[in-house]
Order: C-alpha cells, then structure tokens, then sequence
DNA sequence: GTCTATATATTGATAGAC
DNA sequence: GTCTATCAATATATAGAC
C-alpha cells in the first residue's frame, strides 16, 4: 500500500496515548480538550479520530492498559517465603509506580469518568492485584510469621500507603528510590507483625 | 432592609457550596458547569455569582474551608504519652475522613486545578497537618517507645494509609466504623514499632 | 493519514429587568 | 437576590479534499 504524504501512523497512535496520558494526569481528563492532546501531538484535532472513536474510549484505553501490564508485570513466586514473596510486592509496588507515576494517579483518580462497563472492567482488575497481596499476607499468617487482623482491609491500607509515594516523591530529593523502598519496607514488615 | 422577592440568601450560599462540593467531588471540578451546580440548587446560573467571583474562588474555598475545619477539629495534647497521641490522630483521622468523604476527596484530587497562590496555601495547611503527626512520632521516638526510621516520609505513609479508608469503606457494610479503627490502630501502632 | 472547514452543543460570565 | 437573555469562547465530533 502506497505511503500517504504526511503519513507517520507508527509514532502518531502511540504519541497520541502517551501525551493524552501526560494531559489527563495533569489537568484532569474533562479538562484537557481533544485540541491540546492534538497540538501536543503535532496535528490537528480531527485526526485523532483516526485512532479513537471518543475521548472516553481513549481514558478507558490507558486505564485498562495500565492495570494489564501492572498485573503482568507482577510475577509472584509461592515457592519463597510468604516473608520474601511481601518484600518483594513492596519493592515492586513502588518501584512501579515511580516508573508510571502519571498511569497510577489516572487510575484512581478517573475512574469516574468510566461509563458503567469500563469501569466494571478496571474495578475487577483493580481486585485481582488486590488479591495478589492478599494471597500473601494468607499465606504468612497461615505460616504464623504474620499477624494479620483483617486480610482484605490490610491489603488495601497497604497498598494506599504504598501508592502514595507518587504523591511526594521527587527523584533528586533527600531520598534516593532504594532508600525510600527500605523504609516502606520496614513500615509493612513490622505492621504484619514480622 | 427590605426583603427581595424570592430572595432567600441565608440558605442559597450554603446550599451553592454544599452541592458544588457533591457535583465536584463526585464528577470532578472541570466536569462540573455552574449551570449543574445552579440546578441542583434550585436557581439559574447567574445567580451564583452573586456568591462567587468565578468558579475557581468556589472550589478554592471549599478546599481552603476543608483544610480549616480539619486542623481546627484536631486538637493535639503534649501531656499525653506519645503512643495515646498517636492513636487519638488515627482515630481522630478515621472519623473525620469519614464523616467529609466528598471533602477529603475533592483536597487531594483537585489542587491541580487551583491557581499557583491558592495552591501554595492549600499546600501550607496540609504541611502542618503533616507536621501535627511528625511532631508525635518525633515524641514517641524520643521517649523510645516508637522506631521510626524516617519521621517525614513515615507520617505521610500512614497519611495516604489512614485516609485510603475512603476508598472503600461503605456504611453498613462487613465492618463498622469503630472495628475498621481498631484495625487501623493496629497496623500503625505495630508499623512504628510500638 | 492528515488536513481544513464546519455543524452543533455547551461553556463561564455579564447586563439589565424585576 | 434572582431571573431571562445573551455574548464570546470553546467543546466534541464529522465531512470531504488531498
């Protein structure tokens, strides 16, 4: 098929997600227009349509992306320690987040923008890593190295505590990446009781 | 002064905050029109501005009002041993986070959305909330009934830890207000080594 | 695939009547 | 204090040329 003058699809659909992903982080999804994602982009507004249906389909795109490659991106081992198998979800955790701190902030904090099935969609993922740390903490109480009251709620304040490092962290601050993931270590050790 | 006709001014200023805090918080400040606000509240448009310069001063008030409210409710005592402190700011945490949901939301979600000096005077009061939690870990470190590694970055972990409860919890449901507490207690009580 | 041009709707905010 | 009417700007999305 001949090329199109002015054509340049291999970059143009991924530049469109990552600066619409930039945008929606920063000013909020209802207030970024299809025009400055557009701009950002180097084109003009109509050929954005060329990848999207709608803006919606575009959030809802780079919410379920972010949730499928955080959940592949875990890889659990049941053959460690439960002890081995938290720390390392502690490190990954931040270390994740750090990495994508614009897809963890949309996350949760566009989700009501969601029609109903999108955000059914991204809820039930949202669960599943949930799971991924429950499992855990069942398994180090049921070895009796954890004390854990309440499973379900611990996993969620954990990981609350956990993601809010995108909050305040600043690479070049007083804290270097490691530093802060043996502190947030140390936190979640002791308060499983380990 | 001579009473306007249909003017009932004692019950639309609150009624315009009260509900401009229920629209923002739950579709997000850019999301909502000031005719939405204006119909939830039962007048047109342009009578809000009656109330508000401009949009923006709305939401700015209502977080500035938030952050007031919360500093002014929590009422520390130095006399008090430092782990007492610090399970009456969970506690205190909890229940205030429970009971302004939409407000804690919209404090957290929206600063983005504020001008660069409104921004800087949110960003203040939440500094000094922060500062009221590191004061009691700097307490309980000192008297050595508390391990903290590191008091800053340990009070906003249990910061994002304690008011992530708002993500999830629903009146009613599997636990109640005062059993999601104790639980919570527990983990930061054992998370700072005490 | 991208452009220009445009249809259609909605926005924040203001003016003036009552 | 509230209403109606309205302005000017901007929104999403589409049509058709290239």
């Amino acid at each position: 098929m001949a090329r199109t003058q002015g054509s340049r699809a291999e970059i143009t659909g991924p530049l469109i997600r990552e600066q619409a992903l930039r945008l929606f982080a920063r000013h909020g999804y209802a207030a970024v227009s299809m025009r400055q994602i557009a701009s950002a982009v180097g084109v003009q507004a109509g050929a954005l349509y060329t990848y999207t249906p709608d803006k919606q389909a575009l959030l809802a795109d780079l919410l379920s992306d972010h949730m499928t490659r955080l959940l592949g991106a875990w890889q659990d081992d049941p053959d460690r320690s439960p002890l081995d198998r938290l720390e390392r979800f502690v490190r990954f955790h931040i270390a994740f987040s750090l990495d994508h701190p614009d897809s963890v902030f949309l996350s949760y904090m566009e989700l009501r923008n969601l029609s109903p099935d999108n955000h059914a969609e991204i809820a039930a993922l949202r669960r599943r890593y949930e799971d991924a740390l429950a499992c855990i903490l069942r398994a180090g109480q049921a070895a009796g190295v954890m004390t854990v009251p309440d499973i379900r709620l611990t996993a969620m304040a954990l990981i609350a505590m956990l993601t809010g490092v995108t909050n305040w962290y600043r690479e070049g601050g007083r804290l270097d990446r490691s530093r802060v993931a043996d502190i947030y270590w140390d936190l979640v050790k002791r308060a499983v009781g380990a």
